[in-house]
Parts: structure tokens; sequence; C-alpha cells
DNA sequence: TCGACTCTATCGATCGATCGATCGGTCGTC
DNA sequence: GACGACCGATCGATCGATCGATAGAGTCGA
């Protein structure tokens, strides 16, 4: 069989819980969705709430995993956050679903499944600290509030699994490239050293996710 | 009595519609929240779903009418866009429940429902457009997609609901502004002329939302 | 080669709990 | 005595989860 019994609960998980959110995700919902009953849903799953977090872990470890491959051996901060908004705008464009949950539904999980997350999540934002951090220190950005100002562009680029389609004008690099080119600006860094880490990026998320880029 | 059981309802609605989501929040947390029955909730709404979206409609209302009010007579584009920003900054920083209602919500309606809702959120978006084409158009920014720009600006500013703490070292003024000078920037409009509507704002705010800014 | 046995994948039926909503009331106040 | 405010009890539906069962594929000793 080309697609298993799991892949298809994963699958169906991903698409309901970012359609309709995870309390308005029922158990019968996912079972049509999968094309099994309700009952062999957990054939293959514990609680709904497990299958949430899993899927919230393993996002955010695969998110975390390509940014530092992304990243490795890029040592000037404005390229490395070039890498960073690049690969987090292009994930969340080509994994709108999966970022969804990722993003939206922490408050569904109880505190012990939410802390695994909430810490995979922070170490990600840890490498966008950083690269800011040290593109201030470097001179190379000029930024009052650094902290605020790595939320604020964290909240833009997510903001991109909530509006954008492949059949929208703009192609993937052209979407990338001008993420990369709002947060230089916003980074009061807009005339950065030619960019040459696009085509990285792209290899890594289609590694990653698996998906042609 | 000094606050009605009718406002206990809406308050008791956004908070936890807010916290736990639509269908996260059951009618007997509506009702423990309001200090109410269950069955006198119904006193004061219709459906749950009336509810949602009579918070939805009133808050969307009041973010147009506060956004035209502020932007009445300020016709330099970079001027009202940094109108648009600090507004809809303060909004969502003093409101945070009430705008993660409105920004998380809209799937949760049916669609007979959801399409006022939806014309609103387009009429307020509008404005922004209008703003960044006019700036275009004179050429005080520039950026090379203006509708993308327009929606990443949106989900950056909006994102200040989701993490802002009034206990945290910015007061909101200085959010305000920070937030004003990445807008600025991102746009390519640095230099721009000094920002005089910053005080007309939080005027607009505190009348609009009836809190002190 | 053949039964006996095991394991995986799947299901219909059903559990107790909770859901949103409604009913027929009881208060106090004007 | 009419009315607005409110509630205990309860409705049918749906919730997440579990039950015992079955069909089939593989394993293994005789």
């Amino acid at each position: 069989m080309a697609v298993t019994s799991r892949e298809r609960v994963r699958l169906a998980a991903v698409k309901l819980f970012a359609a309709k959110g995870f309390h308005g995700t029922g158990i019968r919902d996912l079972a049509q969705e999968a094309k099994l009953s309700s009952a062999s849903l957990y054939h293959y799953m514990g609680t709904k709430e497990d299958l949430l977090a899993a899927i919230m872990t393993e996002s955010l470890r695969r998110l975390l995993d390509a940014a530092e491959q992304a990243c490795e051996g890029v040592d000037e901060p404005a390229e490395r956050l070039r890498t960073l908004v690049e690969l987090h705008v292009l994930a969340h464009a080509v994994q709108p679903s999966e970022t969804r949950v990722v993003d939206n539904e922490v408050s569904a999980l109880s505190p012990e499944a939410r802390a695994p997350v909430v810490a995979l999540r922070d170490a990600y934002e840890r490498l966008w600290a950083d690269a800011i951090a040290d593109g201030v220190a470097s001179g190379t950005f000029a930024t009052a509030h650094p902290a605020v100002t790595r939320l604020a562009l964290l909240e833009m680029c997510s903001g991109v699994a909530r509006w954008y389609s492949p059949r929208g004008p703009l192609s993937l690099d052209q979407l990338a490239a001008h993420y990369s080119e709002l947060a230089m600006r916003a980074l009061g860094c807009a005339f950065a050293s030619g960019h040459t880490g696009a085509g990285r990026c792209r290899e890594v998320v289609s590694r990653v996710w698996g998906v042609p880029v």
C-alpha cells in the first residue's frame, strides 16, 4: 500500500486540526478523513491529545533541525537571519496546515504535554534571538528593542501560513526573497551584502519535508 | 449593580473564547465565569454561535470606526499608515482577548455568520491597502509587492495580542512607536517626516474602547 | 502438508460523560 | 399581577474512548 493507515491518520489530523481546530475536530471526523472506524484510530494513536502533541513536537523538531542545518557555517549575522527568515517562510508556505496547528493549538495541550512543545519552540526562537543579538553587537542591525523586533518578525513570517496560496501571483522564491527583504529593512540593514543562501534554504526544505520546492 | 449580567456574559465569553477557543469553551464554563446558571445565559444571548458572531462584529466595527476616526484628515500616506499601525498595535495591546477571538475564531463561524465578519475585516484592510497604494503612487513607499507587504505588516501587528504584557519593559507608547518604525522601514520610508499623530491614536483608543491609555 | 497458534489490522456496538439547548418554574420589584 | 431576572432539572445528541469479535497473514511443530 502506498500510504499506510498510520500516515493517513496523521495527515487527517493535521488537515482537520488546522482547518477546524483541535476541539472542533471529533474522533469521528478524524476516522472518516482517515478512512477508518473510530475504534481503529486507537490502534495507531494514544489519546486525541497524544496525537496532537506528537504532531506538534515532530513538526517543531523538523523546523529546528532544518534551521540548524541551513545556518551551519553561516557566520555573518545578516546572512544568518536572512536564512532563518527564508526557511521559516518557505516552511510555512509549503506546510501551512502543520505550522498552523503548531502556532494555534498550543493552548489545547495540558500543561504536561505543553512543556516539551514550548521547549522546542524556545530553542527555535533562540536561533533568531542569537542572530539578531550578533547583528546588533556588530553594528549590522539597528533596532531599539531587539526582543520586540524578533517577536514582530516571527509573527510576520508565521502569518504566511494563514494566507499564502501557490496559485497566487508569487512563487515560493519571490515570497521568501520579499520577506527576507522586509526583515532586513526592519532591522535597518537595507544594503546588506548580496544574499547567496536562498538555494540552500530550498534544498534543506525539500529534504527535510520531502516536498519539491 | 455596577456590571450588568449582560456585560458579564460578554466579558466571560471574550475571556474564555480567547483563552480556550470557541469549541474549547462550554456553555457551563461560560455560565460559571459569568456567575449565572447555564439556563440564564440564554436570557441574554441566542445560540453560542450568535454570541461569538456578535462579539466579532462589534469588535471589528469598533476597530474600523476607530481607524476611520484616527485617519480623518490625515492625507499624507506615510502619516496615515503610521496612524493605522499605531492604532492597530494599541488596540491589540489593550484588548488582546477581543482581538485574539476576532483573529483566530473566524473558522468557527458557519458560512452565513462568517460573511458579515469577513466583510468588516475586508473594509478594515482596505484602509491599509489604500494607504500603502497611495504611498507607492507618490513615491513615499518602495515595495515590490504591496499586497504581500500589507499582509505581512498586518500579521506582524496582530501578533502583539499574542505576547504583549503591560508588565513588560515597554510602555504602550514605546510599543506603538517601535512598530510604526518597523513598518516605515519595511516600506522603504525610514526617514519620513516627524510623526505627530501618536497622541491622536491614544485619544481615539481611549475613547472607543473606554480604557485609559 | 496441515492444523494449531499468534499477531496485526480492522470493525460494530456501546460505554459514561458532556455537549448545547429548553422546559417549567420561582423569585423580587414596580 | 405583570414582568424581568434567574435557576434546577432534563432533553436528545454527540463526545472521547473501550469492548469483544473477526478476517487474514505469518509461524511452527508434527
